[in-house]
DNA sequence: CCCCAGGTCGTCA
DNA sequence: TGACGACATGGG
């Protein structure tokens, strides 16, 4: 509930530039969630009370790189597996970072990642997306794929370029461009609780999963607007963890 | 032993 | 385009 804080107190090691410049971009504490929130909630009491619920939230501004394979590897798997394949690839392949008596690692970089092989990343318990992981960290390696050019694209074109690399779909490019620091607040990305949601507040279909993506986004684009990312995750975060 | 998890990929109408 | 099964792994 960062809303509700006036003072944040940060303890850091060393880091390279200003440590309350870069809290503040990360927790994206430059734009004014309230305002936003405002105007979103006027587009239903649905969406007000979802806002309501999930007060305090942030879109975090992560590292492009390191959201891309966070999100390749979360493809059809759980969150606890999800953490633990990022906490192997970190501790074997990332940098280790010492912080009051305790190690620490960073996410590993694509050159760090250069020389390891399909089977090694199967060995961390990648399963099927081991061969992705590989491919999309070739494929920017090789500048196949300049990925520090999506900053300058439109959203649309961005996705375009995202979808190009392996193991990135239309779910996995869309949060992408919305929970890296590309931050697109226009792309409204669907999984089982957000198609859920949606038709149980506006579309009312008997057969939930037979409702298409099309649809939904229509609706979303109509109603959200141009934020229609930030009401996904009021949305999402209600559905999943409230009523 | 079955089912599922923050989907994508390849294949076949 | 749209539908459908396969794909590793670990927990319930």
């Amino acid at each position: 509930m960062l809303g509700k804080i006036s003072k944040l107190y940060i303890s850091s090691g060393l880091v390279e530039g200003n440590i309350k410049d870069i809290v503040y971009d990360y927790f994206d504490l430059h734009r004014d969630y309230k305002i936003i929130g405002q105007e979103l909630a006027k587009v239903d009491k649905h969406l007000k009370k979802s806002i309501e619920y999930g007060k305090g939230i942030r879109i975090l501004n992560q590292d492009l790189w390191e959201t891309i394979i966070s999100f390749i590897i979360s493809a059809n798997n759980n969150i606890p597996r999800i953490k633990g394949i990022i906490e192997r690839l970190s501790k074997k392949y990332g940098r280790p970072l010492e912080f009051e008596n305790k190690v620490y690692y960073t996410f590993p970089t694509c050159e760090e990642l250069k020389n390891a092989t399909v089977e090694d990343f199967r060995s961390l318990g990648l399963g099927f997306r081991d061969k992705r992981l590989y491919e999309t960290t070739h494929m920017v390696l090789s500048n196949q794929i300049d990925i520090n050019e999506l900053y300058n694209l439109t959203t649309n074109e961005a996705r375009e370029q995202l979808l190009k690399l392996s193991g990135v779909g239309p779910k996995v490019a869309d949060c992408i461009l919305l929970f890296s620091n590309l931050k697109r607040f226009d792309v409204f990305p669907i999984d089982v609780w957000v198609r859920r949601v949606m038709n149980d507040l506006y579309i009312h279909d008997e057969e939930e999963e037979k409702v298409s993506k099309k649809q939904i986004e229509k609706l979303a684009k109509e109603k959200f607007g141009e934020y229609e990312g930030l009401a996904q995750q009021y949305l999402f975060y209600w559905r999943r963890n409230g009523a």
